[in-house]
DNA sequence: GTATTTTTTTAGACGAGTCTAAATTTCTAG
DNA sequence: CTAGAAATTTAGACTCGTCTAAAAAAATAC
């Protein structure tokens, strides 16, 4: 009963869209998220419902089933391990590995992901900051706010990003911002609600479009 | 332009079949040696014939270009770094890593090859022996003779093993016979041609069904 | 509360890759 | 040299995943 390259997808990209399986997920959204059309996601829609691994309702969106969020768990443990391999034994930078983790994810052999987990030393986040579930699916995750929702004053630390966008990434890097860095916001603009921040040791200033995309500690 | 999984098997399969591109393959070899049927060889075969990856005599068998052999060998040299990989690093046995580079090979990203040779330390050979060819697609090959072939008083070491199926590789683990070790052959049997040999320290007899997939040094 | 717009589903088609069964070609005995 | 066997190709069908165009349902506007 495995599943085919494009099933992992989709399931992985409800599971997304539905924020952890919280609310139910559109038919165009979906084929936003997937580049291709709603056609062929009411297909597979169907086909993912027959096999019991989402819910659909017609005309108003799909969630995950329990079954069908252990598989997409899965993937996205598969895909956060290769990411995490990527960037710190070969030496990638965080931007370029999304692409390549999105076919990494797909082999098929469980010894492997085991094996691959313990070669890393059982990471808990990827690269972006994103939990890493076990092997049974179970997914800590840690109390996280997009930095746009703090106040001046705050002091805390980076704990994940949003966006797997290789310009905002790029972006970050030029910044100096990565899951574990300090940050302090020293001010925040009522007007466009951008931000002078202290990341490292370093003074920026940041639009809202980027601080809603950075997870901060409470 | 490039290629599917299906094409890239077929294209490796048919460069192994033909030894290195000097025998053409026939239709039914193809598919015995893919687990498909003879019809569909013929169907795959048009295409890659189309595409101008191998050249096709109806009903006398095909062979690689120069365009389909550089293909066959950048899929054979993912093959054989993905193999030292998990060998070397994630610890696997030489036995166990054969069907999970067979999905790895098909991972398309140059820049992950060229740092997943480099991490590995540019390794020229496999861990069954087999030389990796080079980003360029060189490769160079030992001189081997299958051991079948040696004489009672020959001292020499292994290079390779030919058969990659686990069962036979479990066995040579079993007899301490792999790539690198020393083998001397003790005596030969002239009625079915099994032998008594010397690997590492340790004595064993071996029959021709085994010797002929063992590769040594001249 | 009806009309228009937006979203979703259905209908029908296509390419990739595979299969079985039938036709064709080549090989091999005698 | 020819009949039968063996290998290969062709014909037609199927699944998977996708698409466009048309129909249907839901949301929204007035
Ligand atoms: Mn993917
Ligand atoms: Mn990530
Ligand atoms: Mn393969
Ligand atoms: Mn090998």
């Amino acid at each position: 009963m495995s599943l085919s390259l494009a099933e992992e997808n989709y399931l992985k990209a409800i599971y997304h869209l539905s924020e952890d399986g919280t609310k139910d997920v559109l038919t165009n959204a979906l084929a936003d998220s997937l580049s291709t059309k709603a056609a062929s996601v009411t297909d597979m829609i169907k086909k993912l419902s027959v096999k019991n691994l989402i819910s659909y309702k017609k005309y108003y969106g799909v969630n995950v089933t329990a079954k069908g969020k252990r598989q997409a768990l899965q993937v996205i443990r598969k895909h956060r391990l290769w990411e995490t391999f990527l960037v710190q034994k070969l030496d990638f930078a965080w931007d370029e590995v999304h692409e390549i983790a999105e076919q990494l994810e797909h082999i098929e052999s469980p010894r492997l992901i085991e094996k691959l987990d313990k070669f890393l030393g059982y990471p808990t986040v990827d690269p972006h900051g994103d939990p890493i579930p076990n092997g049974k699916g179970k997914i800590v995750i840690k109390p996280q706010i997009p930095l746009d929702q703090i106040e001046e004053g705050y002091k805390g630390a980076i704990v994940a990003v949003k966006d797997s966008d290789s310009a905002f990434l790029k972006y970050l890097e030029k910044i100096g911002a990565k899951p574990g860095k300090k940050i302090q916001v020293i001010s925040k603009e009522a007007y466009d609600e951008s931000m002078e921040v202290i990341v490292g040791n370093q003074k920026v200033f940041i639009s809202k479009e980027v601080s809603k995309n950075i997870l901060v500690t409470e």
